[in-house]
DNA sequence: GAGAAGCGCAACTTTTCGGTTGCACATCGC
DNA sequence: GCGATGTGCAACCGAAAAGTTGCGCTTCTC
C-alpha cells in the first residue's frame, strides 16, 4: 500500500481527529508508538477483529500520515509518525488559548 | 437537552476524538470557545446546514463533554467547556512521550 | 517443489452518520 | 391574543464506515 514516493498526506486537523475516533485504531496507535514496527499478523495477532479489519484501520491511519507502512519481503510492516500528533496539540492549544484569553479579559472585567 | 443534573459524561479520549473529527463540529467548538454562549439559532445563522443538523452537531459535542447546555427562557444555550480538550492533550502527551523515550533509549544505544 | 505464512483485492452485509423535512409546542413582544 | 421566534421530536434517506468472507498471489522455509 502506499505509492512509494507519494507525499504523506497533510496532517489536517480534521482527519487526524477522526482518525483516533475509534477505539480499535487508537489501541493500534499506542501500540506503535513505542518505536516498534509491527507487521499486520503481529497487529492482529491479540485482536479481536479479523486481520482485514485491521488492515482497513491501518489505512486509514496512513492516510492520515499517523502511521506508515514500508512492504519488506513477504510483510509490509507499520511504523508511528509523530508528526500529526504534534500538530493535533498544536491545533488543541490554540482552541483553548483562546478560551484562556477569554477568561483573562472576563477576569480583568470583574476586577475592575 | 441533557437531564439538568446528571454529570456530565466523562470525557472518554475516543468519543472526544471522535467529536472532534468532523469539521462542521470543529468549527462550532472553536467558535464557542471564545467564551462566548450562543443559542442555536445563533449558531445556525452562518451555516451552510440546517438548524436540525446544527442541533445534532451540538448534542454529539455535549455528550462528549465538550460543550454544555442550559434552556433559559424559548432558547438553549451551548457553552464551551475546557475540560475534555486538557484531557485529550494529556491523552496526546502520554502517546508522544512514549515515542520520544523510545527514540531516547535508541540513540543511547547508537551511541553507545 | 510443496506447504505455510503474510498480504492484497473485491464483493457483500450491517450499522452508523450526516442531513433533511414536517410538525407540534412553548415563549416573547406588541 | 396573536404572530413571530426558538426548539424538540420523529421519521426518513443516502452515503460512508466497520467488519466479514473468499480467493489468489508472493515469499519463506525445509
Amino acid at each position: 500500500m502506499s505509492s512509494p514516493n507519494l507525499p504523506v498526506p497533510a496532517a489536517n486537523p480534521v482527519a487526524v481527529f477522526a482518525a483516533l475516533g475509534d477505539r480499535t485504531r487508537l489501541s493500534l496507535l499506542t501500540t506503535l508508538s513505542d518505536g516498534q514496527a509491527r507487521s499486520i499478523a503481529m497487529l492482529s495477532a491479540d485482536a479481536r477483529l479479523t486481520r482485514q479489519a485491521i488492515t482497513k484501520h491501518l489505512h486509514v491511519l496512513e492516510n492520515a500520515g499517523l502511521v506508515s507502512s514500508i512492504r519488506t519481503g513477504r510483510e509490509s510492516r507499520f511504523a508511528y509518525r509523530p508528526e500529526p500528533i504534534a500538530e493535533a496539540m498544536a491545533y488543541l492549544d490554540t482552541v483553548s488559548a483562546q478560551w484562556d484569553d477569554a477568561l483573562a479579559r472576563l477576569r480583568a472585567l470583574v476586577e475592575e
